[in-house]
DNA sequence: CTGTTAGCGCGTTCAC
DNA sequence: GTGAACGCGCTAACAG
């Protein structure tokens, strides 16, 4: 259970313990063959350096946290697994919170990367709540597939997205449009001006609200359900969507009252999930492994360079992967 | 970005730095008045200790490493989500790492775990290669989701899983099995005993075999289509898998050749992830947050009371869920 | 080039 | 009931 030091080491290789230190730290300056005896000592009894004493000395932990708004989705596993090797690659660790939607659970866990001391934080916000408080901790952090008006952030352009898919069904022929989401969602702006712009007005009745803490496929499903009993049935031929989970639940419970898709109803979805090429679902991709890539620079530079430069705010750019799902024309009139 | 110390807080409230630590502690032995003047200075200025601190004093980091083996699979999401959740409860962070089914990486990881100073690790090993070595640490360690002959472990009875698989098809009048999976599947062993038992003996030409570093579904679904490859058909009615995404390759792959599930072939998954649901399949429960629930007891049993008992390796029971892709009785002959 | 000294922020004696 | 002094394991500054 006790560890070895740093001094036992030294004891071992009959030289200081600041001696082990510089060897171990690539300190050129050290005699060659003492150099190599601290090493064979190190490399004989298996000694690792204490990462909390490092931490309490030199200011820095070498961790980034990171916290999530929530994990059931497929697409914040494949962040979280891109961010941990990113994170490795440049010798970082990464402490891992899941906010649930909950602004209280999202502080207290920022709380935690602060007793923790870690360098940075990367952080899918709950909401606005926190990032005032987040921005005042003066603790590089950039938001990750939502852009903010107030921290760095990295995302994918949803109101590109949102047009993207619009225009997309425009082309198709569709004449009638859905759309299944949260409130206030981004990609709908995009989704609803590039409509307006064809003349074309979005019909609100068409608009499937999906709760924000509908977090799990069942809870979407009921979302979904009470949308249709209200409505005998959807006066859409075309609908985009929030997410995968949320396109599937609706495909499924479409296919559940007789509807053919994509015949009677095309249907994209959004963040381009393994759930996709499973069901064949179309899907607007998100470039996980880019934004991941450039949320970690931004830090890194906020880190050691002390840059307080400008707020950052990348959008990258949709693409649009088309499967069956929506693999429809709706003849011409 | 330098963080206020507890010194401060100690000027600030005109006491000295171990009175602040006292009464951060609980500490009763303080004067009401007193304790509650520091608290109003450590709650205006929001003070957070640092944990890195009292990492290096209390020689505890109340962090727990976890490593898992991939994620690709949403079975690991589940467990790494509980865990998360479960720790938090105790007052513990995690440390996530993926070795990616790669033991070189597992054991960089786990040198990250003991540099970190982690009180305890759950570990989903990626074989025995670095067990032993594990085991020297004397680190808790509980290995989960497989059971070890060496370490703590908490997981399903495999062997079980197989059996039962095995016996519902029987019962549901299958005369020809198949199985799709890893070598040395320890489920497999479950489903050819029983099997076995009834009077039957698998056909080996029925075994559809995964590389175990086929972590993605086109990986899989390559392993699957290189089978078919080699045969025209399948001789089985149905089909034990070793997981959720196994099965639901196999799903798409069968269906593709005009094979009805469960008209033709009957399918069990394994794992119960949410695909499941979405993809009708039977599945066999994993008792997922059961299972986190023992392991982090273990460890805290190992942390706090340093006990040094027997290892212990719990199994828990299988459960099975039926849904269509298995729904299908046979005409007894 | 190497060893001695100091101090990171905290918890824990020990006197008072 | 409270403060002074020490040390956890390490890195950095300073001598020699």
């Amino acid at each position: 259970m006790a560890r070895l030091t740093m001094k036992e080491i030294a004891q071992l290789a009959h030289v200081s313990q600041p001696t082990v230190s510089r060897v171990l730290s690539g300190n050129p300056d050290v005699n060659e063959e003492i150099a190599n005896r601290v090493r064979q000592v190190v490399e004989s009894v298996g000694y690792i350096p204490n990462k909390a004493a490092q931490t309490l000395k030199g200011n820095q932990s070498f961790i980034i946290g990171v916290c999530v708004s929530q994990i059931y989705n497929p697409y914040f596993v494949e962040l979280i697994d891109s961010l941990e090797n990113r994170a490795k690659e440049i010798g970082y660790s990464i402490i891992f919170h899941n906010s649930k939607h909950n602004p209280v659970l999202e502080w207290e866990n920022i709380q935690n990367f602060i007793a923790r001391q870690v360098d940075g934080i990367i952080l899918v916000p709950t909401g606005e709540f926190n990032i005032e408080r987040i921005k005042k901790l003066k603790i590089p952090t950039v938001v990750i597939t939502q852009s903010n008006t107030v921290l760095d952030s990295v995302s994918l352009d949803h109101v590109k997205a949102g047009r993207m898919a619009a225009e997309y069904f425009l082309k198709k022929g569709h004449k009638e449009f859905g759309y299944i989401g949260h409130p206030h969602d981004e990609k709908f702006i995009g989704f609803e001006s590039a409509l307006y712009e064809n003349g074309l007005t979005f019909n609100m009745d068409n608009y499937i609200e999906i709760a924000v803490t509908s977090t799990y496929s069942s809870m979407i499903r009921k979302d979904i359900e009470k949308y249709f009993q209200s409505h005998d049935t959807i006066h859409f031929s075309c609908v985009n969507t929030t997410n995968d989970i949320v396109a599937i639940e609706f495909m499924k419970a479409a296919q559940e009252r007789g509807l053919r898709i994509p015949d009677d109803v095309s249907i994209i979805g959004f963040d381009d999930t393994y759930l996709t090429s499973i069901m064949g679902l179309s899907s607007i991709h998100q470039p996980i492994d880019m934004m991941v890539k450039n949320a970690i620079e931004i830090l890194q530079n906020r880190i050691n360079l002390q840059i307080s430069s400008d707020k950052i705010n990348i959008l990258l750019d949709p693409t649009i992967i088309e499967r069956s799902s929506s693999n429809y024309s709706r003849a011409l009139s």
